[in-house]
DNA sequence: ACACCTGTTATATATGTTATATAACAGTTT
DNA sequence: AAACTGTTATATAACATATATAACAGGTGT
């Protein structure tokens, strides 16, 4: 079942969070296409924060295409499809923390072993 | 010399693309280690921006030890050394847009191609 | 010595974002 | 009908962003 944990010591904001936690377990397969999240007031109970803060992470995945809403008004995990959208957010992203990451020191070596281990992870779990 | 464009119709705010692009040209070795960048105010007048702007985004850069003061008060590229945080930090950031790009159907292949053209158009520049 | 530059600190203000707290509405499920 | 869903609307408090001045210590160049 989908679990989020909220740490209010790490900068990114809970909203954040949620939208990033909810994006993990789709890409490690815990919760699939088709499948149901959690109600925005269930999951704000459980977390216990606002049902509003819940709202602005599922409307943030709604406007990425992550999740849509059903017909009978429930959120569920959309299909996977690659739009051009999507890559040209992946390069733009990637670009800016490679720069960061190489003016830091590390090489082209360290940065495509740290991009192929998190792909293993996913692809060999 | 260092040149920045400040988007105001980009959702990142005008210190971060300060500070991302001046990362951008230390990683395009535009700019090297032990030159001097412009003074927060020579920058702001520049950009018709106030300095203290500038001076969030010389502050973050600090802060990750990206540039450093000189003794004469002039901010300073820093010399490049891998550091544990740096490492880590990276591979946090990089699981997190992995993870999204993958939700949004982009595949093993695709990531590690993007990266590699990214890291290419820097060796190859 | 002087004016001028540097980064830094302090205050104040305006605007936007984040998170919470209620309330209400239309539609679906049971 | 009762209980649920997402959505919209208001209000509030706390924080982040950006601007506007002002002042200070220290370095630079004349």
């Amino acid at each position: 079942m989908l679990k989020i944990n909220i740490d209010y010591n790490l900068e990114d904001t809970v909203y954040r969070q949620i939208y990033n936690q909810i994006v993990e377990q789709i890409a490690s397969s815990n919760i699939h296409p088709g499948d149901k999240i959690p109600s925005s007031r269930e999951m704000a109970g459980v977390l216990n924060i606002n049902f509003h803060t819940v709202n602005k992470a599922y409307q943030l995945l709604r406007e990425n295409g992550i999740i849509e809403l059903s017909k009978n008004k429930r959120y569920i995990i959309s299909k996977k499809n690659k739009t051009g959208d999507a890559v040209d957010d992946f390069k733009k992203r990637e670009t800016d923390i490679i720069n960061e990451a190489m003016v830091k020191g590390l090489n082209s070596d360290d940065i495509i072993k740290t991009v192929k281990n998190i792909l293993n992870l996913k692809g060999g779990g």
